[in-house]
DNA sequence: ACCTGAACACCGTTCAAGT
DNA sequence: ACCTGAACACCGTTCAAGT
């Protein structure tokens, strides 16, 4: 978006030496931009060089390929966390702060890129020998730090490590899931599979899915996420002090 | 695996009308086998029919394009999860034993299929107005079913069903992705950046990582989904009697 | 009935050539 | 220094034609 309205206010006057050079974090913010708008599969170099204003071969004078450029994308969003002090301060008041602070964090970025966030947990990831492979040491570190300097010991901090970052894939990858769900699908929703239709759309077969679709359908993600969360942090604090 | 023993076995011999012929099943399980052998970027029509001892082209006769191959690839390995009894028996005894059927059939079929797995959640639900969009509208009905069947209420057999469903989704993710990380990714793993070296490839900036590299590396995928699902259940219940 | 050849539009990527 | 044209190998997909 930023990139886009860069491009677009050069566009319209003409002198050819004021055209916006390109740079590596143009192109970058460029692409989380159509990934958000378009959606992955329609994010190809070709294409990404026409909303640049410029053809597909100019940019591999900054990034190196389209799995590079992806990667690239997954390390602009996790930047943006270490931009935002909720996260990036280690326990102040006490690791369960800490924690709170870092999910909430986790979960902003996550829901303001509801179509990129997956590519975090799809990409390669930067230490294949880190379980869970999460990427990004640099968070990992963060973590065990601000944990092991609140009285867990090393295994318990490891395990809390564990605990926490399944919690946070698995709850955002769904959230950001439902949210593209909601923004990419509703050319698909034909009027017949509508969920306020009749048969709540060809569910004949499913009695308990039919009659609770209300409540399947609403969208209780914040509240659940603070209980889910609460009840995490409870579970550590055990394995702090057990 | 099996489709290539059937073409295998039969290539061999020459008769043209004994050529096994090609089938939607056939083309289904060949492509899951290659995404297991070679990886999701690997699949490709042209591939799959040349595994195959077929032109792309013919593939089309039995599936109508690469995003539905995708789509019969998910439902293949849901299906997997139909024929295992402990899936698809519903409350005999309890629902706390239901959950724990269900919990270890799905992590069953995830650990077969490592790098499919991952297609479950990123393909289009099935049903996209059903939060959280997870594919199958069987299981979430099966699901309901069993629990509204143990006591649960309305509400608490919704909320029971995201926490079980964000809980293995995280969990199970990370997983396999740890597998895959294994498998796939033996020749990024340079002599330099071997974990066992002396600084822990790279690791200058992160003690704490680096001192816990030992503990970060240990798969404890069993004892933690036991106890994590133990945790979750524990945490229904309270849903259930509250 | 089932498979193929040829074709089309579109990819990622390279590199010598332009300005 | 920065961008482009042309080219290459490879995609998914269609369809008339073969057997």
């Amino acid at each position: 978006m930023v990139a886009d309205a860069d491009v677009a206010a050069v566009v319209g006057d003409d002198p050819p030496s004021s055209r916006v050079p390109l740079s590596t974090a143009i192109v970058v913010m460029a692409a989380v931009d159509h990934i958000e708008e378009r959606g992955l599969p329609e994010l190809t170099m070709r294409r990404l060089g026409q909303v640049l204003g410029v053809e597909a071969m100019s940019l591999y004078r900054h990034v190196s390929g389209r799995e590079e450029l992806l990667d690239a994308v997954v390390d602009h969003i996790v930047g943006e966390m270490d931009d935002d002090d909720d996260v990036v301060t280690g326990p102040t008041d006490g690791w369960q702060d800490f924690l709170q602070r870092l999910a909430h964090g986790v979960r902003r970025v996550a829901l303001a890129h509801p179509r990129c966030f997956p590519l975090i947990a799809s990409r390669p990831p930067e230490a294949p020998w880190l379980r869970p492979p999460l990427r990004c040491v640099r968070w990992v570190e963060l973590f065990l730090q601000g944990l092991l300097a609140d009285g867990f010991s090393d295994e318990a901090a490891v395990e809390a490590y564990r605990a926490f970052t399944s919690f946070l894939l698995g709850h955002l990858l769904l959230e950001v899931a439902a949210h593209g769900a909601d923004v990419g699908l509703l050319d698909v929703l034909e009027a017949g599979s509508a969920p306020e239709g009749p048969d709540g759309g060809g569910l004949a077969g499913f009695p308990a899915v039919s009659r609770l679709r209300h409540l399947l359908t609403e969208d209780h993600a914040v509240a659940e996420f603070e209980v889910a969360l609460e009840t995490l942090l409870d579970r550590l604090a055990g394995l702090r002090s057990g």
